[in-house]
DNA sequence: GTTAGCACTCTACAAGGTCGAGTGCTAACA
DNA sequence: TGTTAGCACTCGACCTTGTAGAGTGCTAAC
């Protein structure tokens, strides 16, 4: 364990090198931070510092910067929780007022609002429909060859799609499908849907193998769109402004991955745990982002943790900050869905 | 009017300097195109073509590059219009056919297929509902207290909303008020419905006034919903590759007008004449595309012109590939909708 | 345990020099 | 008259060199 001594210093060296992305050496946290020693005596508590691994140089006689370790430390032990004022908070909950109208826009402008207060990358992974059940489909009327179809679920969450409609069928005849698997699946979860129900839905409709053929195949189609998740990215432009980006080959790789959309929401999926939590540097699994820091929050409704939300930038982030703000976003923005009727 | 071998010569360095975006020296196209004369007569030539405006220098004894009127001379008459080739054609329409299940994927893939090819950023513009016509609206059951609106254009368009019933109105009463508006509005174009025809439904419905309003708001909301016109864009990353923006901050203001989404549909609106234009350098009215060039197309369903595809991308652009693709698109991306039933 | 002093290291930056590509001009040539 | 070779000149790219400044580790004194 550290001395007080000595968790000033890396405290002073984790706060100084967030702010001003330079290293800092022994003289300038005797001039700015009020220790009450000599850089001298720093020095000697920085080489300690090295030794145990928490910062390291760059080469002779540069300044120290924190390494993943020291901000494990500082995460952990140095920072101290720190909520978001009542202005910001005020700030945001009219944001959401003024832009938000669908419960698309709320996703689009929740990844807005954190990339915007914490000049970083943010991902908002949006609730995943297989948690949810089916309610009913319906065929409404498009025109003479073609009809609308519309998958309902428990959440209100409404999809839709235009499809012909087989040869020899009268729009009663789907009328007539709909009504029969309405009566079977209604209510069920989509991950519960499985290939065994929808074989005895085949049995008991025999009669018209033709009929259900179709009806098997607009299901698994709905079924396709239903277990579309989507996640949304906001600030990717804000890496621009990171000194650790200003080489352009870094820039190019990192924003090439993130478009590999699908990779990110694994990482995001594994949290399982509710609340905050941090993972810094390597302690990353995923390899092309093992220099960057992610703070990822689930977000609840009713109780039930629905999806993530998470801030991505260089291991240099303000932790405090970006924590605070998804703190909030843990706590609220499961209210703010429920006013959308999600 | 250029003779022959100025042509060339304009023709040789516009080439050239598309592929290598170095500035071309006399000598160089003397080696590399075989113009039958000495790197002194492509001098005396170069300086013809700079004193008519054709090309210019960076500075005394750099090499010459494309100026913008050179560009545009180039591109409406030294390039021989191009197809695409039966294999590029193949590729594509094969990419459609894995990719893409919904409507939107057809835009999003064509974003891509876009900046791949091209190596640009690539934007699409999708069908303006204004221009499309209300087919009807409907209320489906959700729960005791809220309903489904789902509203149905002529093109197959379906937008929807979970909203609460007003309280002391029954289900039934829903299903009046949208019979009611039904009749009045269907076959309208959503640029049609005005608030005039909005009064004349209040008088009609004059006998409860509470119920109209509320009508008019969902149907607001509905007009609300269909004019949010979407513009999909591809490749934002291409641009890092290329050497025009290896100047961090350019890139940066760059991507941040992107994000500025309504400018750019505004840009491309203002394309009314069928076909593909291209647009460049100064000649764009916007001024943060300046240095940009732009190919844009239109396409079509059934004949008429329902939206734009672009290419963005700096003045040295390949405009042959480009304007082949786009040319391809104007052609056939209609088609690939009609698929999916828009 | 703390501090001052000192020699040392390394980067960033500016100044100067060289190389090469490219130009314009002129005089000679077909 | 159009084309070409030759030449002096210009300018950016790149390398080298020197210097200033920040920072370090070590040692001896307090």
């Amino acid at each position: 364990m550290l001395d007080k001594r000595k968790r000033s210093i890396l405290q002073a060296i984790v706060d100084d090198y967030i702010s001003t992305a330079e290293p800092i050496g022994s003289r300038t946290i005797a001039r700015k931070h009020d220790l009450g020693v000599s850089p001298a005596t720093i020095r000697n508590e920085m080489a300690d510092l090295e030794l145990l691994g928490y910062i390291e140089q760059l080469h002779t006689s540069s300044g120290r910067i924190p390494s993943a370790k020291g901000y494990r430390f500082y995460v952990d032990s140095l920072l101290s929780p720190t909520q978001m004022s009542e202005r910001e908070i005020a700030l945001i909950k009219n944001w959401y007022q003024e832009k938000t109208r669908h419960v698309e826009e709320v996703f689009q402008e929740t990844a807005k609002i954190l990339s915007k207060i914490t000049s970083n990358i943010s991902l908002v992974l949006v609730p995943q429909v297989t948690q949810c059940a089916f309610k009913y489909l319906k065929f409404l009327p498009f025109d003479d060859c073609r009809t609308i179809l519309v998958v309902v679920t428990d959440t209100g969450f409404v999809e839709n799609k235009v499809i012909d409609i087989p040869t020899g069928l009268s729009f009663n005849d789907l009328q007539r499908i709909a009504e029969h698997i309405n009566r079977r699946l209604s209510g069920l979860s989509f991950e519960n849907i499985e290939l065994s129900i929808l074989r005895e839905i085949q049995n008991e409709m025999l009669i018209d193998v033709d009929l259900f053929e179709t009806a098997l195949g607009i299901l698994k189609q709905a079924l396709v769109v239903e277990k579309n998740e989507r996640l949304y990215l906001g600030g990717t432009t804000q890496l621009l402004s990171q000194p650790e980006f200003k080489n352009i080959e870094k820039v190019k790789s990192f924003l090439d991955m993130l478009e590999e959309e699908h990779l990110l929401a694994n990482i995001l999926q594994k949290q399982k745990n509710d609340g905050v939590i941090v993972t810094i540097g390597d302690e990353n699994k995923y390899s092309g982002i093992q220099d960057c820091s992610m703070v990822q929050a689930t977000y609840r409704i009713d109780g039930q943790v629905v999806g993530t939300v998470a801030v991505l930038g260089p291991t240099r982030m303000d932790y405090g900050k970006v924590m605070s703000v998804l703190e909030f976003m843990h706590n609220h923005l499961g209210e703010v869905l429920k006013k959308y009727k999600i």
